[in-house]
DNA sequence: TGACATACTACGACGGTCGTGGTATAAATA
DNA sequence: TATTTATACCACGACCGTCGTAGTATGTCA
């Protein structure tokens, strides 16, 4: 089983937490859980990488968070976090920069690595 | 015009590098060249991220160097570096997590970043 | 009772990248 | 001839996202 390094997800870390917040406000566990489901198992980001990048992310004006009930209405009080105008441009930004990315990186790629 | 952060691309530095050592032994010079020219100058390498990434390459054995006259017979000296079959196995390796990652951060990805 | 899931935080190490600056040679241009 | 530009390489240290470790606290299920 081959797994991804974080190293190289690198950078893209925030785009997913972002990709989330926009649907809707959402929390940290909630988002950890999203992003295992939605990346079909293959990828798990670490809780440290994922708060550090909420206190990265806010400082930068790229979030906002407010402490709140959760939605089942059983009076636990979580730390939600939303995407800012400021945020949905530098998400915008990022899906520009993959499509390059991909594009540069795909040149240095063979088919199964045969030569 | 849209830049490529060297964050999104840490990791594939050496992958890059591996792939033009898979078609003949080069050196630092020649090197970041081709990957300009292969990027279609999408993708400038730094030169101090370029002679790092020997130095670990070497000590981690996915590569050799030797000095040797360049091709043109001018007599200069140069530092070569050829890629050894820890090398190959790496960037095979390589070449499939990229197929991975490619996957799972498309996923969260929107087209021109809308919503 | 004990394991496991949920929810969050503090702290410090790690390591790839990169800015700065240095050395040296050769070719081209003014 | 003088200066610039291209070639070719390296040392040093800062930066910063990631991550291992550890701690706190609550709720649930067996």
């Amino acid at each position: 089983m081959i797994e991804i390094s974080s190293d190289v997800i690198r950078g893209y870390n925030d785009t997913m937490i972002l990709f989330i917040l926009g649907d809707a406000p959402s929390y940290g566990y909630e988002i950890s859980k999203k992003i295992k489901q939605l990346s079909k198992e293959k990828y798990l980001i670490k809780e440290t990488t994922l708060y550090s990048a909420f206190t990265r992310m806010e400082k930068n004006g790229f979030i906002e968070s407010f402490v709140s009930e959760d939605a089942e209405g059983n009076g636990k009080k979580r730390t939600y976090y939303r995407i800012t105008e400021q945020g949905k441009q530098y998400y915008a930004d990022k899906c520009e920069e993959w499509k390059l990315t991909k594009d540069v990186v795909e040149n240095f790629i063979r088919d199964n690595g045969i030569y």
